[in-house]
DNA sequence: ACTTCATTTGAACAATTGATCAAACGTTAT
DNA sequence: ATAACGTTTGATCAATTGTTCAAATGAAGT
């Protein structure tokens, strides 16, 4: 319910309500930063971001056990962040979206010039 | 442990490792992540980009409880994205961080063109 | 002081999360 | 076939999450 003296009325509410964006793209959009709401995720994307790597090495680089590493691509995989390739034995993963790595340096910067 | 016949070598990783941002900024920029990770939060934020909102309003808006919006309000203003000023019984809310807004509109438009 | 109303708080709860471990899978070489 | 190795998978578990409910707080009017 509605505050009963407030400045704000329900005609007000209603322009909010049309301004927002659509339930869905906010729900899109949540469901992208929470991929990105994980220190091991944003490591692995910003590894993979100076090349292709194989789980190992990223295991190594975070110096987390495989098995983690692979849970965490496979999440990424299906948020279509990550893609691979096999080469023998190896899972070769690089990026598959052309905009997360600039959205994640835009944001890195804007931390930079806030906090 | 590193792959054993890998094409890429510990020389690799440490040049990775060295690139990669501090281990502080990838923790600030993962809460702040968090924080953008739950679509009322993110509601909350676009409703308070059009203007300053009471908790009454921000819950008719979301159509839900006074209480449910005011621990999200808490867990905004904690995270300084949102900050709030008294008006004789009402708390009006108020977007805190200038580049926010900014970045939550870049990452819609992101999303518009890849999915 | 008492009431009313907007807001905040704390406890509770189900649901989700991220890491670990052991086991399974797939590919290559012997 | 067997073995070795890189990877994936499923179960488990503690920790965290977002909402609800009831109670408490703070401000203004009577």
């Amino acid at each position: 319910m509605l505050c009963k003296t407030t400045i704000i009325n329900q005609d007000n509410v209603d322009a909010i309500l049309n301004a927002l964006p659509k339930e869905r793209e906010i729900d899109d959009l949540s469901r992208l930063y929470k991929t990105l709401a994980d220190p091991t995720r944003v490591r692995i994307l910003l590894s993979l971001s100076k090349q292709e790597l194989c789980v190992c090495d990223l295991a190594a680089i975070l110096n987390m056990t495989v098995s983690a590493i692979s849970h965490q691509l496979r999440l990424l995989k299906d948020s279509r962040l990550v893609k691979y390739r096999r080469d023998g034995k190896m899972a070769l993963y690089s990026l598959d979206d052309p905009h997360v790595e600039n959205m994640i340096n835009d944001s890195l910067g804007h931390l930079k010039e806030v906090r």
